[in-house]
DNA sequence: CGTTCGATGCACT
DNA sequence: GTGCATCGAACGT
């Protein structure tokens, strides 16, 4: 529909470049109720099944097999029962590699978001709508279904409206108890929006080099 | 402020 | 049966 629009050659390459390349990228879901984006600030990749946290580190399996397939498509997934987290695959297809999306800044469809994400009267702030993977689902109405959507065009997808980040942050993935070592998260500086400032996030306010890891 | 802990569903051993 | 790429309420200090 639209230039603007992500190629899938945007994701066939190695995939930390695709998480900085992401930062500043609209994530777009158009759905019956109404449409909700917002700019990524903060990713994560997930490269290879010698990738400890890689959801492909047992090797092929039916449910990580979008993580195989074409680059440009969602692999969404149900963690802790609760929260779908949306990735972009990456990387030629036969690589398993994937960067999960964490954290948006909320810029259209902000109170479809609210009527999404408040419950029991609980008002949440602009600026934490998209703060967190299972809250931008949960913000953008993804959801299981939207697992294998392809994000070079259609309901669910990403798009590039030139927004610049002003610089990337690295620093180690959050959440998860194994592949710690690798500093494969990427952030926008001191971005309100970004998830981590729970756990005394140091990092997540650092001055950020853009070079890759 | 800080840390702990329950909710909840599904893939995989 | 076990273990999550989480979240926020409910504690303790």
């Amino acid at each position: 529909m639209s230039r603007r629009v992500l190629p899938r050659r945007f994701y066939a390459r190695p995939t930390l470049e695709v998480a900085a390349a992401l930062l500043g990228k609209v994530l777009v879901h158009d759905t019956r109720d109404g449409i909700t984006a917002g700019v990524i600030v903060e990713a994560e990749a997930y490269s290879g099944e010698d990738d400890p946290a890689c959801h492909a580190a047992p090797g092929p399996t039916p449910r990580n097999a979008p993580l195989y397939g074409e680059p440009g498509i969602a692999y969404v997934y149900l963690n802790y029962g609760i929260h779908s987290l949306v990735n972009a695959v990456t990387e030629p297809a036969g690589h398993p590699a994937a960067v999960l999306i964490r954290a948006l800044d909320p810029l259209e469809g902000l109170p479809l978001m609210h009527a999404r994400r408040d419950t029991a009267g609980r008002a949440v702030p602009d600026v934490q709508l998209c703060r967190g993977p299972g809250n931008l689902t949960r913000a953008l109405g993804i959801t299981l279904r939207d697992n294998r959507r392809d994000l070079t065009g259609g309901a669910l997808r990403i798009e590039d409206r030139g927004v610049r980040v002003p610089g990337i942050a690295w620093g180690p993935r959050i959440g998860i108890r194994v592949g710690v070592d690798r500093p494969w998260r990427c952030w926008v500086p001191a971005h309100p929006a970004v998830s981590g400032s729970r756990m005394g996030n140091a990092l997540a306010t650092g001055k950020g080099a853009s070079r890759l890891p």
